[in-house]
DNA sequence: CAAAAATAATGAGTCAAACTCAATTTCTAG
DNA sequence: CTAGAAATTGAGTTTGACTCATTATTTTTG
C-alpha cells in the first residue's frame, strides 16, 4: 500500500504537489482573515498569521510580498464576494430604480457588517505611489451600479444626460457615510430611512417619468396616500389637544 | 546692556520661558506638517520631525504621546482652519440652499487640495479602541452644515421632517467621493457639476417651495408639494404640542 | 530506481523606526 | 545665589516587518 493510495481515500486532501501549494495560499488567507477580524490592520502580526496557518513566517512572504499585499488580497476577496452577493440581491426587481434600491439596501448593510474592510479599501488601494487607485475587485463591484444606471438610461427610465460618475459618487458616498453614522450611534436608527432618502434624491434628480404610467396612476395613488397621512396627523393633533385640555 | 534688552528689540521672539515652551510645540507641529506634506503618514519619521524642529526626538514625545497623536493634532488644526474658512465662505448668501451650495463648493475644493488630511481623519479618528470616533475639530466643522440646515428648517425653507443626519451624510459623503474621483481622473471634470447635482438633489428632497412661485406652474406636482408643506407644518405643530405637554 | 535539478519551506537573524528614561540642562521662586 | 521644578537630551530598548542561507520536498532525467 503506497502513500498515494491513502491520500486518494481521504476526501478533499490535495492530490498533487501543485494542489497542495494552492491550498496553502488559501490557508494563509484564511488565517489572515481571522487575525484581521480579531485585531484589525494594526493589530495583525505576520508571525501570528504564520502560526495560525501552520507555516513558517518566511512562507507567508513567499506567497505575499508584504503585509499590505496580504491585506490587499483579503480585501480583494471581500469585494469579490460582495460583488457576487450584490448581483444576487438585485435579481428580483426589474425596473432600474428598484434595482438601485436593492443595491443600496444590500450595500449599506454590508458596510455596517464589515466596516473594517471598507475603511482599508481606500488607504490600501493606492499602490506604491501618491495617486489614489483601486483594485480590480472594487472596480468590478462599482460596475454593478454602472450597469443598472446605463441600462436604465437605455430603457428611458433614467435621464440620458445624467452624468454617471456624479450619480455613482452620490450613491456610494452617502451610503458609506450613513453606514458610519449608523455604526457610531448604535441601533436606534434604521438603514431603511437612509435608503429611502437616497432613492428619493436619485429619483428626483434622474428619473424620467413616463407621462402615461406614473403621471396619472401612481400620482393619483400618491395623492390619496398623502391625504390619508394628513388625516392621520390631524387625528393625532386632536388627541393631543384633548389631552392638553383635560 | 542685559540680554533681556536685546530680546525685547527682536520682534516676535518669546519673552518668557513659558512662551518659549509654547512656541516649541508650534515648531514641532509645523515641522510635522512639512514632513507629512512631503512624505505622507507612512513616510513621516519622528526623527525627521525632531530634526526639522531642531529638538531631540524625546522632546517631541514630551509634547505628543505618539506619532498618531502628533498627526491627530495636525489634522485637528487642519479642520479648525477649515471651519474658519468655511464660515467665511458661506457669509455672502442669505437663503439656506445658497449657503449650502457655498459650503459644498468650498468643501469639495478643500478636499481636492488636501485629500491626505481628509483620508486620515477617519482612520486616526478612532482612539485606542474599536469604535469610530471624531475629534472635536471635525465635529465643529460638521456643525456648520447642521446650523444652516436647522435654521433653514426654522425659516420654513427646508422641510421640518427632514432627518438631518441623513441629509448631512448625503452632503459630505457624496462630496468626499466626488473629490476622490476628481483627483483620480485629473482636471477634465469640474467641481461645479458635482455641486450643481448635489444641490438639485438636496432641493428636490428637502426644499419647501413657496406656493406662489412654483406651485401653480406644475399642476399635479404643485398639489403634491402643497400637501407636503401641509404635512411638514402639521409635524411642527405636533412637536410643539409635545413640548407643551412635557 | 537513483541522482540531479527545481521548487518550496524554514526560522534565526537583520534592520528600521517608534518609543523610553536616566542623566543633564535650563529656568524660576524664595 | 541656590534649591528645586520643569524641560530637554540622545543613547538605548523594543517591536515587528522582512531577508536569506540552509534544509526539505517534489519532479525530472538518465
Amino acid at each position: 500500500m503506497t502513500v498515494k493510495k491513502i491520500v486518494k481515500l481521504q476526501a478533499n486532501k490535495p492530490r498533487t504537489y501543485a494542489q497542495k501549494v494552492a491550498g496553502k495560499e488559501a490557508n494563509i488567507l484564511s488565517a489572515a482573515k481571522q487575525a484581521f477580524a480579531e485585531n484589525g490592520y494594526n493589530g495583525l502580526r505576520m508571525s501570528d498569521v504564520a502560526r495560525r496557518a501552520s507555516v513558517a513566517e518566511g512562507t507567508v512572504y513567499s506567497y505575499f510580498a508584504s503585509k499590505d499585499d496580504l491585506i490587499r488580497a483579503l480585501i480583494g476577496a471581500f469585494w469579490a464576494q460582495l460583488t457576487c452577493d450584490a448581483r444576487d440581491a438585485i435579481e428580483g426587481p426589474t425596473d432600474s430604480f428598484s434595482k438601485l434600491r436593492a443595491l443600496a439596501r444590500f450595500h449599506i448593510n454590508s458596510l455596517i457588517a464589515r466596516y473594517d474592510y471598507a475603511e482599508l479599501t481606500i488607504t490600501l488601494g493606492r499602490q506604491t505611489g501618491s495617486a489614489i487607485s483601486f483594485t480590480n475587485e472594487v472596480r468590478a463591484f462599482v460596475r454593478i451600479f454602472d450597469e443598472i444606471f446605463r441600462s436604465g438610461q437605455d430603457r428611458g427610465e433614467i435621464a440620458a444626460n445624467a452624468e454617471i460618475w456624479i450619480a455613482r459618487d452620490l450613491f456610494y458616498g452617502s451610503l458609506e457615510y450613513s453606514a458610519r453614522t449608523l455604526i457610531l450611534r448604535g441601533g436606534d436608527m434604521s438603514t431603511d430611512a437612509v435608503v429611502k432618502n437616497l432613492m428619493a434624491c436619485m429619483r428626483a434628480a434622474y428619473a424620467l417619468e413616463s407621462p402615461t404610467s406614473r403621471g396619472s396612476l401612481q400620482g393619483e395613488r400618491g395623492l390619496i396616500r398623502r391625504q390619508e397621512m394628513l388625516t392621520d396627523k390631524l387625528e393625532v393633533i386632536c388627541e393631543k389637544l384633548a389631552s392638553v385640555q383635560g
